[in-house]
DNA sequence: ATGAAAGCGCTAACAT
DNA sequence: ATGTTAGCGCTTTCAT
C-alpha cells in the first residue's frame, strides 16, 4: 500500500497524491476530494521512512538523560515529550544510567538515526566531553540542566549560583546560622555550580558552615539519610540549624533522619531542597525547595535547537540561558518572623 | 559523506563497503581493512533511514504510557529502555495524557514512523479499543499492564486477580477484619480486574466491607488523602481496621491522611499499596505493597513483539501473560501475629 | 569475492 | 494545475 497505488486507483500521478495528502501545493478540488476517499479506501497510511529519507528531516528529536528514574528527569522529560508533540515530532528516550560510555553510545546511535537534533544533560562534566563536542558537530545539539564545558553548544538550565542564594537568604531571614551542605560528588556540573552558590552565599550573608558541614554523596534518599545522621549525631553546639540540599530526593532522606531521631524540622533543624520533585509536597512536614520551571526550560531548549536547524544559525554564537528558580515555601523552614 | 564517497576512496563498489561495514558477507581481508581505514579517515556515519527504508526495519520500538510522571510507568519504561538497547534498538515514548484521542493520534504517527513494534498501555477500556486494535492490525502490538479487551493482540501484566487475594491474606492473617478498597474510577482494565479480585477475597475470606467502604477517585495521592479522610472521620464502629488501596499513589495519601488525624499505622488501622515504586520505601511508616516484576513484564513484552515480528507466528494465538506479584512487606502492616 | 544495478516510497524540480 | 522523473543512501539480488 503505497503513494503509487493510491495514485494507480485514483487514476491520477504519484505526485498529484502526495500534494493532496501533504497539502504542499494546490490540487482541484473535486481531484482532491477523489484521491483523499481513494486513500481512505485503501486505508493508505503514508511512509515516514520513505519522507524523511527525501527530506532529510525525521522529526524526531533525541533525548538523553542520566536517569529516568530521577523524578527531576522524568519531570522534565515529560515537558520535552509535550513540546515536541505541540511541534508534530515525535521523542528518542535514551537513559546514560550515569554512564558515560553509554551516553556516548546512545549519542552515536542517534546521530545514526538521523534526528533533527539532540537534548543532553551529560552525566559528567569531564568524562562526557568528547561524545558531545563530537556530536554537536555533526547535529544540532542543546544541553539541559547539566553541561560540559564545550563552547560550541548552546545551554539552558538552572541559574545555580543565584538558586542557592535564594535559599540561604530565605534561611537566614528565618533564623538560620549555622548551616550545612548536603550534596553530590562533584562529578556534574549542577553540583559544581551549587556548591559555589552555596559558598558564595555563606560568605555574603555571614553564615557559618559547621564542621564537616559539606557533605558528598550521590543524588539519592539514602545518601540524604546518612549524611544528616552524620550532622545530627553529635554535640548540639557542633550542629546545624540548617541543613541544605543540593536536591529533592537528599532532603527527604534527611527529612527521614530528622524524623527518625525526633529532630523537629523546622524547630530545630530547617531543611530545604532543590527541584520541587512531586513528592517534596507529600513528606512530612512537605518540603520547601527550589522549584525548576521545567516546561519553560523544555521549551527554550526546543527553541535553541530549532534554530540551529535552519543552517542560517549553524554557527551563530552560542547561547548559555540560566532560568530563575522560584522558591516553594513549605514545612520545612520557619514561617516569616 | 555517504558510501559511495567511502567506495570511490577506497576505491571498491558501494556494494563491497556496505559488506564490510554490516558484515553481512564475507571480504577479502586486506579490502576490509582498507575500507575501514577509509571509512574512519572521512568520518563516516551510516544513514540510519536509508537502511531502514531499504530492509522494512527501524530498529525502534514506540511505547505509548497514560502517564510518564506515574513512577510505576516511570519504571516500566526505564526497564523497557534497558531490555531495547541490549538489543541494539531504540525508544520512541509517547505520553497520552490520559486522553484516548491523544493516544490514537500518538499510535498513528508510530505507524506512520515504522517502528518495528509498539508497546502500549490502554489509558482507557473502553474508549482506547478502537485506536489499539486499528493499530494492532498494521504493526506488532502488545498490551502492557493495562489493556482493552480485544482479542487480536498480546498483552503482559501482573496478575490482578491473585494479587489482591495475596494482600487480603496476609492482612487477614494479621488481624484485619473490616476493609475498605480505595481504587480509581473503572475506566481501566487495572482497576476493573483489582476490584474484582477484592471482591472476590474478601468473600473467600470471610472479610466484611465498612459502609461506603469502596472508594472511587483517581490513582493520585491526593484522591488517596480524601479517599482515607472519608473513611477515618466516622464513628469508630464503622471504621476499616485495613485500607486497601489499588495502587502507591493511593495508598501514601492514605498514610497522610492518618497521620494528620494522628491514626497509628498499623495499630489502628493497617494499609497496603501496589506497585512498589520507589518512594514507598521513603514513607513513614514504610509501606507494605505488591511489586510488580517490571523488568520480566519489560523483557516478555519485547519477546512477544519479536516473536510476531517474524512473518510465521503473525496469526498464532494471542498470548496473555499474567505475572505473579510479590509482596513486600514493610511497616504499614502488622509483623507476623 | 566483487561489482553493477535495481529499488525501498517518497518529494520536488522541471516540464507542460 | 498536473505529470514525469530523478534521486535521497542504503542493501541485496544477480552476474561474473
Amino acid at each position: 500500500m503505497t503513494l503509487a497505488d493510491v495514485a494507480q486507483a485514483a487514476g491520477v500521478s504519484t505526485a498529484t497524491v502526495s500534494r493532496v495528502l501533504s497539502g504542499s501545493r494546490p490540487v482541484r478540488a473535486d481531484i482532491a476530494r477523489q484521491v483523499r476517499t481513494t486513500a481512505d479506501r485503501l486505508g493508505y497510511r503514508g511512509n515516514g521512512i520513505a519522507r524523511a529519507l527525501r527530506q532529510q528531516r525525521t522529526d524526531a528529536v533525541g533525548v538523553v538523560v542520566p536517569s529516568i528514574l530521577n523524578p527531576f528527569f522524568t519531570a522534565l522529560v515529560d515537558s520535552i515529550e509535550g513540546a515536541l508533540h505541540d511541534t508534530g515530532k515525535q521523542l528518542v528516550l535514551c537513559d546514560s544510567r550515569q554512564d558515560p560510555e553509554l551516553e556516548a553510545q546512545h549519542l552515536r546511535l542517534l546521530v545514526e538515526r538521523h534526528v533533527d537534533g539532540i537534548v543532553v544533560s551529560p552525566c559528567d562534566a569531564t568524562a562526557s566531553i568528547d561524545a558531545v563536542s563530537r556530536t554537536a558537530a555533526l547535529v544540532p545539539l542543546v544541553q539541559l540542566d547539566r553541561r560540559v564545558d564545550v563552547a560550541e553548544t548552546d545551554w539552558v538550565g538552572l541559574d545555580d549560583d543565584r538558586a542557592l542564594g535564594i535559599v540561604l537568604e530565605h534561611l537566614h531571614a528565618r533564623g538560620a546560622r549555622r548551616v550545612a551542605f548536603v550534596t553530590s560528588r562533584m562529578t556534574n556540573s549542577s553540583t559544581v555550580d551549587r556548591l559555589r552558590g552555596f559558598e558564595d552565599g555563606v560568605r555574603r550573608l555571614g553564615l557559618s558552615v559547621v564542621p564537616d558541614g559539606i557533605v558528598l554523596d550521590d543524588f539519592s534518599v539514602d545518601s540524604g539519610e546518612r549524611a544528616a545522621g552524620a550532622l545530627l549525631d553529635r554535640e548540639t553546639d557542633r550542629r546545624p540549624d540548617a541543613i541544605v540540599c543540593a536536591d529533592d530526593l537528599l532532603a527527604i532522606g534527611v527529612l527521614r533522619a530528622c524524623h527518625e531521631r525526633g529532630v523537629a524540622v523546622p524547630d530545630e533543624v530547617q531543611v530545604t531542597g532543590i527541584d520541587d520533585i512531586v513528592f517534596s509536597r507529600y513528606v512530612s512536614p512537605r518540603l520547601t525547595t527550589l522549584a525548576q520551571p521545567t516546561a519553560q526550560m523544555a521549551e527554550e531548549a526546543l527553541r535553541l535547537l530549532a534554530q540551529r536547524a535552519v543552517g542560517a544559525a549553524r554557527d551563530a554564537p552560542t547561547i548559555r540561558l540560566a532560568l530563575r528558580p522560584s522558591l516553594v515555601e513549605r514545612e520545612s523552614t520557619r514561617g516569616q518572623a
